[in-house]
DNA sequence: CTTCTGCTTGCGGATTTCGCAGGAGCGGGG
DNA sequence: CCCCGCTCCTGCGAAATCCGCAAGCAGAAG
């Protein structure tokens, strides 16, 4: 099918060029070595960063205010949300009638759901959803996704148990 | 002397059994409220947390080198793969035979899977691959994934845009 | 040629990090 | 009961880092 709600990129209004994904190109070889050493360390000092990629301190300062500032990347904690008290997550595959991108923003409102993506495949949408106890899922699943204009179906993968989970995109 | 922004250590000790999953050291309000001040900012001061949290700040400082010494938590940046190089994503559900565990931890070993859950469902197991190219999405999928034993079945679910990605957990 | 952008060096002061020396609270023996 | 070991917190200097600023330089673009 090729009617599919992928063109995004022309006509929506909203598509400012800052946006996430769509526009976020120039990433020279040293801003990659930099997002680099604070994937291993988020806090390591400016001047072993400029130390390990050849500039000085003053300039990695710059430009890492200048990721954060335009969002290319953020420093932040991760945690396995089971430790912290969320024990039930569930990956939910969507299926939509009309626009796809749509429901996506409807999700993406919700708290719950941690990740949206659209995708291709027997999926328009594949959603993590992230909840306190078994009430707290079926209500997002049944109630609230479910509720959304224009989902047709839905499929729950519930999580029994999270084996790899990493954050190393480009310390390869 | 501080004021308590957030409930005495005294509150409850065994608050609720949950140790049982994949490692949960138990964590008190005051670390979930230092973990949520770092889900902020990766970078916040310990003295500002201190602050926040109704703690000192070598208390701080302490309690956070606990947590990512534990593995509980981990400060790193984060970005889109799309911004540093990597266009090609796909969640893959993956149905099994035999194991599920050995297979999940063959998964895990490849670089290019960045994320490794066992479900429960119509999949076993869901994968999210992070690739450079088409080429390189295929080779994973086709090639090896594919190629470990007791893998039964694949479905692809290729990334078309992502539409959220946050890391807030408990900062609700 | 001029402008603009980005990097470097250098500087000083404010802030933060870090190690270490106590002290308080809490069970478990003797 | 008291002592001991343990854990966690606090306080305090010393060292390191962060941060803003200024002047100079080089390359790219107009």
């Amino acid at each position: 099918m090729h009617s599919d709600p992928v063109a995004s990129r022309s006509a929506d209004p909203k598509d400012s060029r800052e946006s996430k994904n769509g526009g976020g190109p120039q990433l020279d070889a040293v801003s990659l070595a930099i997002i680099e050493q604070l994937q291993e360390d988020g806090r390591r000092p400016y001047a072993a960063i400029g130390k390990a990629v050849g500039l000085s301190e003053a300039a990695v300062r710059q430009r890492v205010q200048k990721l954060l500032d335009q969002g290319v990347m953020q420093i932040v904690a991760v945690t396995d949300p089971l430790t912290v008290g969320f024990r039930r997550q569930a990956m939910v595959g969507v299926n939509v009638e009309g626009d796809v991108e749509s429901v996506a923003d409807a999700l993406t409102a919700m708290t719950e759901c941690e990740y949206v993506v659209m995708t291709a495949g027997s999926f328009d949408l594949m959603v993590e959803i992230v909840c306190e106890d078994d009430d707290h899922l079926l209500e997002v699943i049944n109630k609230r996704i479910r509720a959304v204009p224009g989902v047709r179906s839905t499929e729950s993968f519930v999580y029994l148990k999270l084996k790899k989970q990493t954050y190393m995109w480009g310390t390869r």
